[in-house]
DNA sequence: CTCCTTTGACCGTCG
DNA sequence: CCGACGGTCAAAGGA
């Protein structure tokens, strides 16, 4: 396959978070219960929002039974999409309330979508993992980071043809700062990035490898990123720097950026895994960076 | 020489 | 307990 496949085109989005925009989102008199789940939203996102009405962002609420069992919590921002997930604590009736909430509301406003299905959401959350936000972007996008990354590892995922890619910050060994890259198996045009656990230091400003994240490289795929389905290759298992070779040879060197976070921006994702403490109080902890995305 | 990538093995978690 | 799976390690090789 060659590199000019992977050139970003007009997406066409299968999954089920594509909203209309500009639609006024119903107003949900949620359960004391659930004001949790919102205050961590309002903590992270939107500190300024006190309701939902007037905005022109959507905001809905997603509740997949299979996080019922998980001990993680979810906050599901999409584009002006929000969709949240609530505490596992949630009780299926509390669920099946804000269900109902959303109903009325759907009908109040009817270009006010939501799902109580999430298939994007598919994401295996363990013990002891820290916050996880995943972005949907286009290759593009992909070079848009300020860090500097090393890979340490791919894995072919179950349910996905593509491999998903590990880095590290390369800046510094003690940095706990993780990134993955994977292909959406929903739309080989989008790239699922995620980002888990913070940097303990600046951003590097003298990077080597700053130069080669620039034009001739903008539009490639960043260096190391391997997302060759199985189908297309020898063995379906992990393996070979046969593949490297077709990558790297287009590949910008290194992702060395924390894309954009904005509303508005198309065509966004972010999931955001929150750690359960074990006391019951979900604490939903962010890096400035990550929060500087929503200014 | 340094840094990064590759890739099989290993480990922890989950069901 | 065990297998499946996701995530990480680390030696080897490449740029």
């Amino acid at each position: 396959m060659g590199d000019d496949d992977w050139d970003v085109g007009a997406a066409v989005r299968s999954c089920n978070i594509n909203r209309p925009d500009n639609v006024v989102a119903p107003k949900l008199d949620l359960e004391t219960s659930l004001n949790d789940v919102w205050n961590s939203f309002d903590k992270l996102f939107a500190p300024d929002i006190t309701n939902f009405n007037d905005l022109s962002e959507i905001f809905s609420l997603d509740f997949p039974t299979a996080h019922q069992e998980k001990p993680d919590d979810q906050v599901i921002i999409m584009n002006q999409n929000v969709a949240c997930v609530p505490p596992t604590t949630t009780t299926p009736k509390e669920w099946i309330d804000l269900q109902q909430q959303l109903d009325i509301g759907a009908n109040n406003y009817p270009n006010f979508t939501f799902s109580m299905e999430t298939p994007l959401i598919q994401t295996r959350t363990r013990k002891n993992q820290s916050i996880r936000i995943t972005y949907e972007l286009f290759q593009e996008e992909l070079t848009n980071d300020i860090w500097t990354w090393s890979k340490y590892g791919q894995k072919y995922i179950k349910d996905s043809p593509f491999p998903r890619n590990y880095y590290m910050c390369s800046t510094s060994k003690l940095c706990e700062a993780r990134k993955k890259i994977e292909k959406s198996p929903n739309d080989e045009n989008i790239f699922l990035v995620s980002y888990s656990g913070e940097h303990n230091h600046d951003p590097p400003t003298n990077r080597r490898n700053l130069a080669s994240c620039n034009s001739s490289s903008k539009f490639k795929l960043p260096k190391g990123i391997n997302i060759l389905p199985k189908t297309s290759t020898l063995n379906a298992s992990s393996s070979s720097s046969k593949r490297i070779k077709c990558s790297r040879d287009v590949a910008s060197p290194i992702i060395t950026t924390m894309p954009p976070l904005e509303f508005g921006n198309k065509n966004k994702m972010i999931v955001a895994a929150v750690e359960d403490k074990g006391d019951g109080k979900e604490e939903v902890g962010m890096n400035e960076d990550i929060l500087m995305g929503f200014e």
